[in-house]
DNA sequence: TTAGGGTTAG
């Protein structure tokens, strides 16, 4: 889906793409000129763009813009552009390393760029050494560039830096005030933040979806919406605020409804309401909302998406149980990331497919996208449901040895259920005693669970002790334990446990469930 | 070229 907004570079492009521009280079011989060189580091860019760093196509860009002999400083601005508007924009920094190493001078337009990528990357240090160097070629005069520090510093933690950098700046720029009240909102500090909005001598549209992003993302909804039915002008932006804010705090119906009111009110949405809505449809499980949803998007583009949207789609067939139509559309993404993986192998574990799970394993191991931690709680989880213990015990070391990723609690809780699903409570009891990590409640319930299952008291009395030491007012960890006992026939051990509970002051819920 | 909205686990 193609996005308008002045200054961002908004077509997307595949690999395919790239390789006839770069063929089209040779032919005409890469040093030709300028201007087409200028072209072919503007396609290398877009393909960047909303795919994350390891994908091929960003492989591919970084390898055509290696090629170029003697870049100038408006193609490496380009390129790092392109590389900061990605989710992970790492190559951004790299890129601008690599321009001093070639002694290319940076501009009032390298900056902004850079910056951008250290705020979103939260990368404190890096960007602090750009400012030091922002000051010694004295390019602190420059308003864009002295913005782009008030932003960094109001995000990246510094308030102080960034009120003086707002103290020393035009007090009609709207651009500082939104940044700083920006700063103030994502701190948590609404009070702060709704001082200086009523303070703003011009208040533009940003000033207004800051405030009610603020609000929405600190869980106050009414004021949120308040705000933004009050506000003189919207845009998408506002209407994707309030809907996201309404996603985020569970109220996927809301999201909805509103969806339905921007339609009245004839506001175009873009890629990301679209997400939003992906995501309520996933959560509610509402595979009818989803598939219009889908439907729009369709219509929207032409039968193209992008591969967050697609990540996005996946997810919610997935969620609402339409796994046949996840995979389809898993497969038309043309751009797979690590995220395209992870939600097509996870969908399949957690949704009654373990077995196709793990071929979609397999099969991602054979490109070059390289699983991460998320990847892994997927295929555990997979080897769990399929109760394929070999598996899971070679992925659990996999992970270590070759992907340099240490097992997180979640991990050890995926192994922990596949070893008491498949009866080997005592390997299970072992594996949690060997873990390098502090087992939680979950580990030891998921232990408890499986003793209940497999019938052995010793074991369950055991995960109960520890599970008392973390929580003595879960009532399920009592009536888990209570029951295993009760299940071998033991049943003063039953009645002791049923007091202790009373003792401890717990009540069994009934009915209540977080399923 | 700078300010605001977004996908995967739990």
């Amino acid at each position: 889906m193609i996005r308008k907004k002045r200054g961002t570079i908004t077509a997307v492009t595949n690999v395919r793409t790239l390789k006839q521009i770069r063929a089209l280079m040779i032919v005409n011989g890469f040093n030709s000129n300028v201007g087409f060189l200028r072209k072919l580091v503007l396609a290398a860019a877009m393909s960047m763009v909303g795919t994350a760093a390891t994908t091929a196509v960003t492989q591919y860009a970084l390898k055509m813009f290696a090629e170029i002999p003697q870049p100038d400083t408006f193609m490496w601005n380009t390129f790092i552009r392109g590389s900061c508007q990605s989710p992970d924009p790492v190559h951004a920094v790299a890129l601008y390393a690599q321009m001093d190493q070639r002694s290319v001078k940076p501009d009032n337009f390298t900056f902004p760029f850079i910056l951008k990528a250290c705020t979103k990357l939260f990368w404190v240090n890096t960007g602090s050494a750009v400012h030091g160097r922002v000051l010694r070629l004295g390019f602190a005069s420059n308003v864009v560039v002295r913005n782009s520090l008030l932003v960094f510093h109001a995000k990246c933690g510094d308030l102080k830096v960034a009120t003086e950098i707002f103290d020393d700046s035009d007090k009609g720029d709207v651009v500082a005030w939104s940044a700083l009240i920006a700063g103030y909102a994502q701190r948590g500090d609404l009070s702060a933040a709704q001082i200086m909005f009523d303070e703003m001598p011009e208040r533009d549209l940003v000033a207004w979806n800051v405030m009610i992003t603020g609000y929405a993302k600190h869980g106050e909804m009414d004021r949120a919406r308040k705000l933004f039915d009050k506000a003189p002008v919207r845009d998408v932006v506002s209407w994707n605020t309030v809907i996201s804010g309404y996603v985020f705090r569970g109220l996927n119906q809301e999201a909805l409804e509103l969806f339905d009111e921007m339609g009245e009110v004839g506001e175009c949405p873009d890629e990301v309401t679209m997400l939003s809505l992906l995501s309520a449809c996933a959560d509610l499980g509402d595979l009818e909302s989803g598939q219009k949803v889908h439907d729009k998007i369709m219509g929207m583009s032409k039968g193209k998406f992008s591969t967050l949207l697609g990540n996005a789609l996946v997810d919610m067939y997935a969620k609402c149980g339409n796994i046949a139509e996840a995979i389809r559309v898993f497969w038309l993404i043309r751009d797979k990331d690590v995220v395209s993986w992870n939600t097509v192998i996870g969908g399949l574990a957690f949704h009654g497919h373990a077995e196709e799970s793990l071929g979609l394993f397999r099969e991602m191991q054979r490109t070059k996208v390289c699983p991460d931690e998320i990847t892994f709680i997927g295929v555990l989880a997979a080897c769990s449901h399929a109760g394929n213990v070999d598996e899971g015990n070679r992925y659990f070391h996999l992970m270590r040895s070759k992907y340099k990723i240490e097992p997180n609690i979640r991990h050890c809780g995926c192994v922990v259920d596949m070893l008491g699903r498949a009866g080997l409570l005592k390997e299970a009891f072992y594996f949690i005693a060997s873990m390098k990590i502090e087992p939680n409640a979950i580990v030891w319930r998921s232990l408890l669970g499986a003793c209940k299952v497999h019938g052995d008291v010793e074991l369950a009395k055991r995960a109960n002790e520890q599970l008392l030491r973390m929580r003595r007012d879960h009532s399920g960890d009592y009536v888990l334990l209570s029951n295993t006992y009760a299940s071998q026939g033991e049943w003063d051990g039953a009645e002791k446990v049923r007091k202790l509970m009373d003792d401890n002051g717990v009540t069994k819920n009934r009915g209540s469930s977080f399923v």
